[in-house]
DNA sequence: GCATTGCCTGTATGTCGGCG
DNA sequence: CGCCGACATACAGGCAATGC
Protein backbone atom coordinates (compact mmCIF):
# COMPACT_ATOMS: atom_id res chain seq x y z
CA UNK A 1 0.00 0.00 0.00
CA UNK A 2 1.13 3.49 -0.67
CA UNK A 3 1.55 6.10 1.85
CA UNK A 4 0.17 9.21 2.77
CA UNK A 5 1.89 10.31 5.68
CA UNK A 6 1.93 13.65 7.99
CA UNK A 7 -0.31 16.12 5.85
CA UNK A 8 -3.13 18.50 6.79
CA UNK A 9 -5.88 18.06 4.37
CA UNK A 10 -8.18 21.67 3.89
CA UNK A 11 -7.77 23.09 0.94
CA UNK A 12 -8.02 26.77 2.15
CA UNK A 13 -4.50 25.96 3.70
CA UNK A 14 -2.89 23.95 0.99
CA UNK A 15 -3.42 27.25 -0.91
CA UNK A 16 -1.90 29.45 1.59
CA UNK A 17 0.75 27.12 1.62
CA UNK A 18 1.57 27.31 -2.28
CA UNK A 19 1.04 31.23 -1.54
CA UNK A 20 3.81 30.77 1.25
CA UNK A 21 6.33 28.95 -1.57
CA UNK A 22 5.55 31.96 -4.09
CA UNK A 23 6.30 34.80 -1.29
CA UNK A 24 9.46 32.66 -0.91
CA UNK A 25 9.84 32.41 -4.52
CA UNK A 26 9.75 36.22 -4.97
CA UNK A 27 12.31 36.51 -1.97
CA UNK A 28 15.07 34.32 -3.86
CA UNK A 29 14.79 32.34 -1.05
CA UNK A 30 14.86 28.55 -1.42
CA UNK A 31 11.72 26.84 -0.62
CA UNK A 32 13.29 23.50 -1.47
CA UNK A 33 15.23 24.11 2.32
CA UNK A 34 13.18 22.31 4.89
CA UNK A 35 13.96 24.49 7.21
CA UNK A 36 13.42 28.24 4.83
CA UNK A 37 9.79 26.56 4.03
CA UNK A 38 9.07 25.30 7.36
CA UNK A 39 9.46 28.33 9.36
CA UNK A 40 7.96 30.42 6.82
CA UNK A 41 4.72 28.12 6.95
CA UNK A 42 5.32 29.20 10.70
CA UNK A 43 5.50 32.32 9.98
CA UNK A 44 2.29 32.47 7.63
CA UNK A 45 0.50 30.49 9.92
CA UNK A 46 -0.02 27.43 8.03
CA UNK A 47 1.82 25.55 10.49
CA UNK A 48 1.01 25.99 13.77
CA UNK A 49 3.16 25.16 17.18
CA UNK A 50 1.49 22.27 19.62
CA UNK A 51 1.29 23.98 22.84
CA UNK A 52 2.32 27.41 21.47
CA UNK A 53 2.58 30.45 24.15
CA UNK A 54 1.92 33.54 21.07
CA UNK A 55 5.73 34.35 21.25
CA UNK A 56 6.71 32.79 17.64
CA UNK A 57 10.23 34.57 17.52
CA UNK A 58 10.88 33.27 20.62
CA UNK A 59 9.16 29.92 19.66
CA UNK A 60 11.22 29.37 15.97
CA UNK A 61 14.26 30.45 18.26
CA UNK A 62 13.44 27.34 20.15
CA UNK A 63 12.65 24.90 17.53
CA UNK A 64 15.85 25.71 15.50
CA UNK A 65 17.84 25.08 18.37
CA UNK A 66 16.56 21.61 18.45
CA UNK A 67 18.07 18.80 16.15
CA UNK A 68 16.87 19.21 12.67
CA UNK A 69 15.31 15.99 12.46
CA UNK A 70 12.97 16.72 15.75
CA UNK A 71 11.71 19.76 13.84
CA UNK A 72 7.74 18.88 13.30
CA UNK A 73 8.33 22.26 10.53
CA UNK A 74 10.84 20.81 8.37
CA UNK A 75 8.94 17.38 8.24
CA UNK A 76 5.76 19.20 7.57
CA UNK A 77 7.39 21.49 5.28
CA UNK A 78 8.31 18.45 3.31
CA UNK A 79 5.40 16.81 3.56
CA UNK A 80 3.24 19.31 1.89
CA UNK A 81 5.55 20.48 -0.73
CA UNK A 82 5.14 16.67 -1.86
CA UNK A 83 1.51 16.88 -1.29
CA UNK A 84 1.73 20.04 -3.99
CA UNK A 85 3.47 17.81 -5.96
CA UNK A 86 0.97 15.07 -6.52
CA UNK A 87 -1.54 17.83 -7.19
CA UNK A 88 0.67 19.34 -9.97
CA UNK A 89 0.16 22.80 -8.49
CA UNK A 90 4.41 22.98 -8.34
CA UNK A 91 6.97 21.16 -9.93
CA UNK A 92 9.76 18.85 -8.97
CA UNK A 93 11.99 22.05 -8.38
CA UNK A 94 9.34 23.70 -6.05
CA UNK A 95 8.62 26.13 -9.02
CA UNK A 96 4.62 27.44 -9.28
CA UNK A 97 3.37 25.18 -12.26
CA UNK A 98 0.58 26.62 -14.58
CA UNK A 99 -2.29 25.26 -12.70
CA UNK A 100 -0.75 26.41 -9.59
CA UNK A 101 -0.85 29.73 -11.15
CA UNK A 102 -4.32 29.31 -12.13
CA UNK A 103 -5.14 28.44 -8.56
CA UNK A 104 -3.68 31.50 -6.64
CA UNK A 105 -5.01 33.81 -9.91
CA UNK A 106 -8.49 32.33 -8.73
CA UNK A 107 -10.37 34.17 -6.45
CA UNK A 108 -10.49 32.28 -2.77
CA UNK A 109 -13.57 30.19 -2.45
CA UNK A 110 -14.68 30.95 -5.71
CA UNK A 111 -16.26 28.66 -8.57
CA UNK A 112 -13.18 29.44 -10.20
CA UNK A 113 -11.25 28.18 -7.85
CA UNK A 114 -13.22 25.19 -7.18
CA UNK A 115 -12.80 24.24 -10.92
CA UNK A 116 -8.64 24.39 -10.56
CA UNK A 117 -8.83 22.15 -7.12
CA UNK A 118 -11.09 19.50 -8.94
CA UNK A 119 -8.64 19.33 -11.78
CA UNK A 120 -5.90 19.24 -9.19
CA UNK A 121 -7.39 17.05 -7.00
CA UNK A 122 -8.96 14.58 -9.90
CA UNK A 123 -5.54 14.08 -11.25
CA UNK A 124 -3.41 13.38 -8.15
CA UNK A 125 -0.71 11.01 -8.74
CA UNK A 126 1.42 9.10 -6.60
CA UNK A 127 4.26 6.71 -7.02
CA UNK A 128 5.74 3.86 -5.21
CA UNK A 129 9.32 2.86 -4.95
CA UNK A 130 9.05 0.35 -7.49
CA UNK A 131 7.65 3.31 -10.22
CA UNK A 132 4.45 1.84 -9.85
CA UNK A 133 2.05 5.30 -10.75
CA UNK A 134 -1.48 5.29 -10.29
CA UNK A 135 -4.06 8.17 -9.59
CA UNK A 136 -6.06 7.42 -6.27
CA UNK A 137 -8.74 9.82 -6.41
CA UNK A 138 -9.93 8.06 -9.46
CA UNK A 139 -9.59 4.98 -7.75
CA UNK A 140 -12.09 6.18 -5.38
CA UNK A 141 -14.31 7.57 -7.09
CA UNK A 142 -14.66 4.29 -8.91
CA UNK A 143 -15.02 2.45 -5.72
CA UNK A 144 -17.95 4.76 -4.45
CA UNK A 145 -19.26 4.33 -8.14
CA UNK A 146 -18.95 0.68 -8.10
CA UNK A 147 -20.72 0.60 -4.43
CA UNK A 148 -22.95 2.82 -4.70
CA UNK A 149 -22.20 4.26 -1.46
CA UNK A 150 -19.38 3.48 1.11
CA UNK A 151 -17.87 3.91 4.26
CA UNK A 152 -14.73 6.68 4.63
CA UNK A 153 -12.40 3.57 6.25
CA UNK A 154 -12.77 1.69 2.70
CA UNK A 155 -11.42 4.88 0.84
CA UNK A 156 -7.95 3.61 1.93
CA UNK A 157 -7.94 1.14 -0.49
CA UNK A 158 -7.90 3.62 -3.32
CA UNK A 159 -3.76 3.99 -2.49
CA UNK A 160 -4.06 0.09 -2.13
CA UNK A 161 -3.84 -0.38 -5.72
CA UNK A 162 -0.52 -0.07 -7.19
CA UNK A 163 -1.50 1.45 -10.40
CA UNK A 164 -5.03 1.91 -12.72
CA UNK A 165 -5.16 -0.91 -14.10
CA UNK A 166 -8.77 -3.46 -14.23
CA UNK A 167 -7.11 -5.79 -12.97
CA UNK A 168 -5.72 -3.83 -9.62
CA UNK A 169 -9.12 -2.35 -9.16
CA UNK A 170 -10.51 -5.78 -8.81
CA UNK A 171 -8.00 -6.93 -6.65
CA UNK A 172 -9.05 -3.96 -4.33
CA UNK A 173 -12.74 -4.06 -4.45
CA UNK A 174 -12.64 -7.99 -3.70
CA UNK A 175 -10.89 -6.22 -0.42
CA UNK A 176 -13.69 -4.43 0.34
CA UNK A 177 -14.80 -4.78 3.71
CA UNK A 178 -11.05 -3.36 4.68
CA UNK A 179 -11.46 -4.96 8.36
CA UNK A 180 -11.80 -7.86 7.22
CA UNK A 181 -9.12 -7.82 4.13
CA UNK A 182 -6.95 -6.72 7.22
CA UNK A 183 -7.64 -8.90 9.45
CA UNK A 184 -7.36 -11.81 7.23
CA UNK A 185 -3.83 -10.50 6.47
CA UNK A 186 -4.80 -9.80 2.56
CA UNK A 187 -3.08 -6.22 2.92
CA UNK A 188 0.14 -5.81 3.21
CA UNK A 189 0.30 -2.42 5.28
CA UNK A 190 0.87 -1.33 8.96
CA UNK A 191 -2.29 0.18 10.53
CA UNK A 192 -0.62 3.25 10.40
CA UNK A 193 -0.94 3.28 6.72
CA UNK A 194 -4.21 2.30 6.61
CA UNK A 195 -5.29 5.16 9.08
CA UNK A 196 -3.16 7.99 7.21
CA UNK A 197 -4.93 6.54 3.67
CA UNK A 198 -7.98 7.43 5.15
CA UNK A 199 -7.16 11.06 6.29
CA UNK A 200 -6.40 12.57 3.51
CA UNK A 201 -7.54 11.82 0.21
CA UNK A 202 -11.25 11.55 1.32
CA UNK A 203 -11.52 15.10 3.09
CA UNK A 204 -9.90 16.05 -0.63
CA UNK A 205 -12.47 14.37 -2.33
CA UNK A 206 -15.36 15.82 -0.08
CA UNK A 207 -13.84 19.27 -0.78
CA UNK A 208 -13.73 19.28 -4.21
CA UNK A 209 -17.81 18.17 -4.37
CA UNK A 210 -16.53 14.59 -6.13
CA UNK A 211 -18.66 12.79 -2.94
CA UNK A 212 -20.68 13.88 -0.16
CA UNK A 213 -22.35 12.52 2.56
CA UNK A 214 -25.54 13.46 4.59
CA UNK A 215 -23.68 13.34 8.00
CA UNK A 216 -20.96 11.48 9.90
CA UNK A 217 -22.68 8.28 10.14
CA UNK A 218 -23.45 7.95 6.58
CA UNK A 219 -21.56 6.60 3.99
CA UNK A 220 -19.91 8.69 0.81
CA UNK A 221 -22.02 9.26 -2.57
CA UNK A 222 -21.05 10.23 -6.05
CA UNK A 223 -21.92 13.44 -6.34
CA UNK A 224 -22.67 14.78 -9.94
CA UNK A 225 -19.41 16.25 -9.82
CA UNK A 226 -17.85 13.29 -8.83
CA UNK A 227 -19.56 11.31 -11.53
CA UNK A 228 -18.33 14.08 -14.12
CA UNK A 229 -14.90 13.34 -12.81
CA UNK A 230 -14.99 9.53 -12.90
CA UNK A 231 -16.35 9.60 -16.34
CA UNK A 232 -13.25 11.88 -17.01
CA UNK A 233 -11.03 9.11 -15.59
CA UNK A 234 -12.48 6.05 -17.90
CA UNK A 235 -12.70 8.03 -20.83
CA UNK A 236 -9.66 9.38 -20.85
CA UNK A 237 -7.68 8.50 -17.98
CA UNK A 238 -6.04 10.34 -15.63
CA UNK A 239 -3.05 13.10 -17.68
CA UNK A 240 0.29 12.83 -16.35
CA UNK A 241 1.20 15.75 -14.97
CA UNK A 242 4.01 15.76 -17.50
CA UNK A 243 1.75 15.87 -20.35
CA UNK A 244 -0.44 18.25 -18.70
CA UNK A 245 -1.97 20.30 -21.61
CA UNK A 246 -2.54 24.19 -20.89
CA UNK A 247 -5.75 24.86 -19.51
CA UNK A 248 -8.29 26.88 -22.50
CA UNK A 249 -7.79 30.39 -21.92
CA UNK A 250 -6.52 32.51 -19.21
CA UNK A 251 -8.83 32.36 -15.74
CA UNK A 252 -10.18 35.83 -14.95
CA UNK A 253 -8.06 38.44 -12.58
CA UNK A 254 -8.95 39.33 -9.42
CA UNK A 255 -10.57 41.96 -11.08
CA UNK A 256 -14.70 42.25 -10.34
CA UNK A 257 -16.26 40.23 -12.61
CA UNK A 258 -20.14 41.51 -14.30
CA UNK A 259 -22.50 38.99 -14.47
CA UNK A 260 -21.20 36.88 -17.45
CA UNK A 261 -23.16 36.74 -20.71
CA UNK A 262 -23.73 32.41 -22.45
CA UNK A 263 -22.77 32.91 -26.48
CA UNK A 264 -25.29 33.25 -27.40
CA UNK A 265 -25.59 30.32 -30.42
CA UNK A 266 -24.22 28.32 -27.18
CA UNK A 267 -25.87 24.55 -27.45
CA UNK A 268 -26.22 21.99 -24.72
CA UNK A 269 -25.05 18.70 -26.29
CA UNK A 270 -24.22 16.90 -23.55
CA UNK A 271 -25.37 16.07 -20.52
CA UNK A 272 -23.14 17.65 -17.48
CA UNK A 273 -21.75 14.00 -16.45
CA UNK A 274 -20.50 13.48 -19.57
CA UNK A 275 -18.47 16.36 -19.76
CA UNK A 276 -14.65 15.82 -18.43
CA UNK A 277 -13.50 17.83 -15.20
CA UNK A 278 -10.10 18.89 -17.11
CA UNK A 279 -10.13 21.91 -19.35
CA UNK A 280 -12.03 25.05 -18.98
CA UNK A 281 -15.77 24.25 -17.32
CA UNK A 282 -18.57 24.87 -19.11
CA UNK A 283 -21.58 28.17 -17.91
CA UNK A 284 -23.39 24.76 -17.09
CA UNK A 285 -20.38 22.89 -15.42
CA UNK A 286 -19.58 26.69 -13.29
CA UNK A 287 -23.28 26.64 -12.65
CA UNK A 288 -23.55 22.73 -11.65
CA UNK A 289 -20.21 23.47 -8.92
CA UNK A 290 -21.86 26.59 -7.73
CA UNK A 291 -25.72 24.34 -7.36
CA UNK A 292 -23.29 22.05 -5.74
CA UNK A 293 -22.05 23.79 -3.24
CA UNK A 294 -25.51 25.76 -2.35
CA UNK A 295 -27.62 22.40 -2.20
CA UNK A 296 -25.13 20.82 -0.03
CA UNK A 297 -25.96 22.62 2.63
CA UNK A 298 -27.18 21.29 5.55
CA UNK A 299 -30.41 23.23 5.00
CA UNK A 300 -31.12 21.59 1.55
CA UNK A 301 -29.96 18.09 2.51
CA UNK A 302 -32.47 18.58 5.26
CA UNK A 303 -35.39 19.77 3.53
CA UNK A 304 -34.77 16.91 0.83
CA UNK A 305 -35.43 14.24 3.49
CA UNK A 306 -38.12 15.89 5.09
CA UNK A 307 -39.52 15.20 1.36
CA UNK A 308 -38.15 11.57 1.19
CA UNK A 309 -39.47 10.92 4.59
CA UNK A 310 -42.84 12.08 3.67
CA UNK A 311 -43.23 9.96 0.53
CA UNK A 312 -41.09 6.61 1.36
CA UNK A 313 -44.27 5.32 2.82
CA UNK A 314 -46.08 4.91 -0.61
CA UNK A 315 -42.95 5.61 -3.07
CA UNK A 316 -39.95 4.28 -4.36
CA UNK A 317 -37.66 7.32 -3.76
CA UNK A 318 -34.54 8.20 -6.30
CA UNK A 319 -31.99 10.60 -5.75
CA UNK A 320 -30.29 12.17 -8.74
CA UNK A 321 -26.57 11.09 -8.49
CA UNK A 322 -25.81 13.79 -11.28
CA UNK A 323 -28.56 15.78 -11.40
CA UNK A 324 -32.18 15.55 -9.84
CA UNK A 325 -33.11 16.47 -6.18
CA UNK A 326 -35.85 13.43 -5.62
CA UNK A 327 -37.84 11.17 -8.10
CA UNK A 328 -40.97 9.16 -6.64
CA UNK A 329 -42.08 6.48 -8.14
CA UNK A 330 -44.07 3.40 -7.40
CA UNK A 331 -41.07 0.46 -9.39
CA UNK A 332 -43.67 -1.87 -9.64
CA UNK A 333 -46.41 -0.13 -11.80
CA UNK A 334 -44.31 0.19 -14.99
CA UNK A 335 -46.43 2.35 -17.02
CA UNK A 336 -47.50 4.90 -13.78
CA UNK A 337 -46.93 8.12 -13.44
CA UNK A 338 -43.54 9.46 -11.84
CA UNK A 339 -42.82 12.90 -9.99
CA UNK A 340 -39.88 14.59 -10.10
CA UNK A 341 -39.39 16.71 -7.54
CA UNK A 342 -36.85 20.21 -7.05
CA UNK A 343 -36.31 21.36 -3.34
CA UNK A 344 -35.46 24.88 -2.81
CA UNK A 345 -34.44 26.54 0.43
CA UNK A 346 -35.63 30.19 0.66
CA UNK A 347 -32.47 31.90 2.41
CA UNK A 348 -31.94 33.01 -0.96
CA UNK A 349 -34.30 34.99 -3.66
CA UNK A 350 -37.67 32.99 -4.14
CA UNK A 351 -38.13 34.87 -7.60
CA UNK A 352 -34.41 33.06 -8.64
CA UNK A 353 -34.94 30.05 -6.76
CA UNK A 354 -38.01 29.40 -8.83
CA UNK A 355 -36.76 30.18 -12.26
CA UNK A 356 -33.79 28.13 -11.38
CA UNK A 357 -35.89 25.21 -10.17
CA UNK A 358 -38.51 25.57 -13.66
CA UNK A 359 -35.08 25.38 -15.28
CA UNK A 360 -33.62 22.34 -13.80
CA UNK A 361 -36.94 20.25 -13.68
CA UNK A 362 -37.38 20.32 -17.72
CA UNK A 363 -33.79 19.60 -18.05
CA UNK A 364 -33.94 16.64 -16.28
CA UNK A 365 -37.59 15.69 -17.47
CA UNK A 366 -35.87 15.70 -21.12
CA UNK A 367 -32.05 14.08 -20.13
CA UNK A 368 -31.80 12.77 -17.06
CA UNK A 369 -35.20 10.57 -16.80
CA UNK A 370 -35.41 9.21 -20.13
CA UNK A 371 -33.48 6.39 -19.70
CA UNK A 372 -34.73 4.57 -16.83
CA UNK A 373 -38.97 5.73 -16.67
CA UNK A 374 -38.80 6.31 -20.45
CA UNK A 375 -42.97 6.40 -21.60
CA UNK A 376 -43.91 7.38 -18.54
CA UNK A 377 -45.73 10.94 -17.52
CA UNK A 378 -43.86 13.23 -15.68
CA UNK A 379 -45.19 14.77 -12.80
CA UNK A 380 -43.25 18.21 -11.78
CA UNK A 381 -43.31 19.47 -8.62
CA UNK A 382 -41.10 22.21 -6.47
CA UNK A 383 -40.80 21.62 -2.50
CA UNK A 384 -39.74 25.19 -0.92
CA UNK A 385 -38.84 25.35 2.83
CA UNK A 386 -40.70 28.22 3.38
CA UNK A 387 -43.59 29.78 2.16
CA UNK A 388 -43.81 31.38 -1.38
CA UNK A 389 -45.89 34.41 -2.68
CA UNK A 390 -49.17 33.74 -4.55
CA UNK A 391 -48.04 34.92 -7.97
CA UNK A 392 -45.28 32.28 -7.69
CA UNK A 393 -47.51 29.36 -6.82
CA UNK A 394 -49.93 30.83 -9.31
CA UNK A 395 -46.79 31.01 -11.86
CA UNK A 396 -45.72 27.64 -11.19
CA UNK A 397 -49.35 26.49 -11.33
CA UNK A 398 -49.81 27.75 -14.83
CA UNK A 399 -46.77 25.69 -16.40
CA UNK A 400 -47.71 22.37 -14.80
CA UNK A 401 -46.02 22.27 -11.82
CA UNK A 402 -47.15 21.20 -8.49
CA UNK A 403 -45.62 23.64 -5.39
CA UNK A 404 -45.27 22.36 -1.95
CA UNK A 405 -44.02 23.58 1.37
CA UNK A 406 -41.74 21.19 3.24
CA UNK A 407 -42.11 21.09 7.64
CA UNK A 408 -40.47 18.35 9.11
CA UNK A 409 -43.91 16.95 9.43
CA UNK A 410 -45.72 17.91 7.04
CA UNK A 411 -45.69 18.41 2.76
CA UNK A 412 -48.04 21.17 2.24
CA UNK A 413 -49.67 21.68 -1.57
CA UNK A 414 -50.00 25.49 -2.46
CA UNK A 415 -51.11 25.34 -5.88
CA UNK A 416 -53.60 22.91 -7.80
CA UNK A 417 -51.06 20.72 -9.35
CA UNK A 418 -49.53 20.69 -6.15
CA UNK A 419 -53.21 19.68 -4.37
CA UNK A 420 -53.75 17.24 -7.59
CA UNK A 421 -50.30 15.21 -7.11
CA UNK A 422 -50.88 14.96 -3.07
CA UNK A 423 -54.46 13.28 -4.38
CA UNK A 424 -53.07 11.18 -6.38
CA UNK A 425 -50.20 9.63 -3.89
CA UNK A 426 -52.57 9.68 -0.80
CA UNK A 427 -54.74 6.91 -2.92
CA UNK A 428 -51.61 4.70 -2.94
CA UNK A 429 -51.33 1.42 -0.83
C1' DG B 1 -30.16 16.10 31.72
C1' DC B 2 -25.46 15.55 32.44
C1' DA B 3 -21.00 13.38 32.78
C1' DT B 4 -18.19 9.88 30.79
C1' DT B 5 -16.29 7.18 27.35
C1' DG B 6 -14.58 5.92 23.09
C1' DC B 7 -14.21 6.47 18.27
C1' DC B 8 -13.15 9.26 14.25
C1' DT B 9 -10.55 12.65 12.18
C1' DG B 10 -6.92 15.85 11.99
C1' DT B 11 -2.46 17.78 13.37
C1' DA B 12 2.15 17.76 15.47
C1' DT B 13 6.32 15.40 16.57
C1' DG B 14 9.84 11.71 16.45
C1' DT B 15 12.89 8.44 13.95
C1' DC B 16 15.30 5.91 10.37
C1' DG B 17 17.81 5.13 6.31
C1' DG B 18 19.60 6.51 1.91
C1' DC B 19 21.96 9.61 -1.00
C1' DG B 20 25.04 13.10 -2.73
C1' DC C 1 27.83 14.26 7.31
C1' DG C 2 24.05 17.16 6.26
C1' DC C 3 19.81 16.84 4.22
C1' DC C 4 15.64 14.92 2.85
C1' DG C 5 12.05 11.37 1.84
C1' DA C 6 9.52 8.12 4.09
C1' DC C 7 7.54 5.97 7.89
C1' DA C 8 5.86 5.72 12.65
C1' DT C 9 3.85 7.55 16.68
C1' DA C 10 1.72 10.88 19.91
C1' DC C 11 -1.66 13.94 20.90
C1' DA C 12 -5.97 16.86 20.47
C1' DG C 13 -10.72 18.22 19.32
C1' DG C 14 -15.31 17.00 18.09
C1' DC C 15 -19.06 14.29 18.58
C1' DA C 16 -22.21 10.60 19.41
C1' DA C 17 -23.25 6.66 22.11
C1' DT C 18 -23.61 5.19 26.71
C1' DG C 19 -24.52 5.08 31.44
C1' DC C 20 -26.31 7.08 35.55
Amino acid sequence: MKNFPHQYNSLPKLRMSLLSIRSLAAQGANAADDGVLGYRFAQDGVYTFRNFDGDLPKRIQAEQSKPEDQQGARTAAREIRRTLRFLGLIDNHVGETDLGNQLLASPQGSADELRVWQVAISRLEVVDPDGNTSHPICILLRLVNKFGQIAREEMALALEAADDSENEFQRIADLVPIRDAVKANRIKASRFQIANGVKILPALAEQAGFISRVDQAQPYKLTSAGNAALQSCLTQGPIALAQLPPLVGRLPSQTKRPVRKLASNQHVTTLPSENAVVGILSAEQQQAAMRLRFERTARHQKAVNHVADQLSLRLDLFEGAASFDLVAVREKFQSERIVLLEVKTLDADVISQTRLAVGQLLYYERFSLADRWSGRLVLKAIVFDGDIPETIASFLDWLGIGAFCVTSTTLEPLNDHGRGIQAWIVTLT
